[in-house]
DNA sequence: TCGACAATGTGATAACTCTCACAGGATCGT
DNA sequence: ACGATCCTGTGAGAGTTATCACATTGTCGA
C-alpha cells in the first residue's frame, strides 16, 4: 500500500466506507471483476471521483479490465484500518448504545466491545448479548486503564458527555466516537469524532423547507 | 428572512444545527448576549466561519456588541424549518427505530410521530409510549396516505430498506431518511439523506490508523 | 455631541475538492 | 504479432468552500 502523503480528502475517507458496502453487494451478485462505472452507479458517486479516490493509495485496477471485487473490497477495508480489532467500550447503554452494541458489522468495523458502563443502578450488573457485564461509569477510568481500552463510544445524554470524556482520557484513551448532541473537548491528542443525528434531522427539515418554496 | 438565492453550502447547514445547540447551552448559562468569538468558542468554529454562515441569511448581529442569544436561536430554527410539525413515520421498531423515537428532541426538531411500522410479529400491536401503535409493513402505503405522512425514516436492516424506500414513496413521503448501512434509490423528486453510522466508525478506524504511523 | 472602541458583515484571496479529457497499458480476436 | 478496444490513472482546469483583513456601524462614556 503506497500512500502518497499528500492530504487526503476526509470526503474520499467517507466514500471509501460507502465502496465497500457497495463492493460486498457486487460481490455477492457474481461480479468478480468491477469497473468503476459499474461501481459508480452501484454506491450513486461519478465513476472518476471513484478512480481519483482511489489513486490517492495507489493503484488497485488494471487498466482496460477494472478492479478484482473480493481484491479492491480488502484493499479498502486495510487503507481504512478495518482490520484491526481495537478494544472498545460504549458508554450509555441506552436505546442507542444497544443498537450500536447489536450491530453485526461492529465487529466487521475493526472494533471489539469489550466493557459497557452505565450510570442506571437497575442496568448495572446485566449481561450484553455478547457477554459483556454493565458497569458503573465511575469505574471507567479505571477499566480502561486496565484493559487497555483503545476506543470509547458515548451514547449517554448531552449533560452527562463531557463528564464522560474526561473520564475516558483520564483512563488512557486514544480514540473517541460521541453520538451526544453536544461536542465533547479532548486535548489536541485524542482522535474525536463527534457525530451529530439531530443533524441529519435539521438537514431534512432545512431541504423540505426549501423545496415547498 | 432574507434568503438570498446563491447556493449554500452544505456544510454550512450542517453548521447551523451545531449553532442551535451550542446557543441553548450559552442561553442557559445566562449570556443574553453572545459574539461570534464566544459561540466559536463553545461549539469550535472560527469566528468568521460563523458570520460567514450567517451572513448568507441576512444580518442578525449588532455590530460592536454580538447576538442576542436566544434572538439569534429562534432565527436559525426558521431556516432549518424546525417549526414545523412534519408529519413523520418511522419504518423499523429495533433498538435504532426506538433510539430515535424516544428522542426527546424529535418534536423540538420540528418533526411529529405519527406512525410505526415493523415486520416482527411479536412487535405489531404494541403501543409506544408517545402512543402510537405499532403497525405491519403491509400497511406503509396506505396509512402514509391517509395519514398524509411526509416524512419517513428508515431503520431497517440494510436488505428491507429499498423494499421499504419504494413503499414509502408509493404512500406519497416528500422526504426520506435512511439510517440502514446501504444508499437506497428513489425519484429525483423526493428530499433523501442517507445517513451512514458505520462510515463514522470507518473513519475513526482511519484515523487511528493513520495516527499508529 | 463626539470620539474611542468593539464586533459584525463582506469582498478578495487562498485552499480545497471535484470534473473532465485523454494518455497509458492490458486484453482479445484475427 | 498486431491492431482494435477497453477501462484505469492522472494532470489540468473548473468549481466550491474557508480564511483573512478591514470597512462599517452601532454603543457607551465623557
Amino acid at each position: 500500500m503506497k500512500t502518497k502523503e499528500s492530504k487526503i480528502p476526509e470526503a474520499t475517507i467517507k466514500r471509501l466506507s460507502t465502496y465497500i458496502n457497495c463492493l460486498e453487494r457486487l460481490g455477492a451478485e457474481n461480479n468478480q471483476v468491477t469497473s468503476s462505472e459499474m461501481l459508480g452507479e452501484s454506491c450513486q458517486v461519478s465513476p472518476a471521483q471513484i478512480r481519483k479516490d482511489l489513486s490517492y493509495f495507489g493503484e488497485f485496477g488494471v487498466r482496460g479490465v477494472g478492479y478484482d471485487t473480493k481484491k479492491l473490497e480488502g484493499e479498502i477495508k486495510d487503507i481504512l484500518g478495518l482490520n484491526h480489532n481495537w478494544p472498545t467500550t460504549v458508554v450509555g447503554v441506552g436505546k442507542l448504545g444497544q443498537a450500536l452494541l447489536n450491530f453485526a458489522f461492529f465487529r466487521k468495523h475493526g472494533f471489539r466491545i469489550i466493557a459497557a458502563f452505565d450510570s442506571d443502578e437497575n442496568k448495572i450488573g446485566n449481561e450484553l448479548s455478547n457477554g459483556v457485564t454493565i458497569l458503573p461509569t465511575t469505574e471507567i477510568e479505571k477499566t480502561v486503564k486496565n484493559e487497555k481500552i483503545i476506543i470509547g463510544i458515548i451514547t449517554t445524554p448531552a449533560d452527562f458527555a463531557q463528564e464522560v470524556a474526561d473520564k475516558l482520557v483520564a483512563g488512557g484513551i486514544k480514540g473517541l466516537l460521541n453520538f451526544a448532541p453536544i461536542k465533547v473537548k479532548v486535548p489536541e491528542t485524542i482522535t474525536l469524532r463527534n457525530v451529530s443525528i439531530t443533524s441529519e434531522l435539521d438537514n431534512l427539515a432545512y431541504l423540505l423547507t426549501q423545496k415547498k418554496r
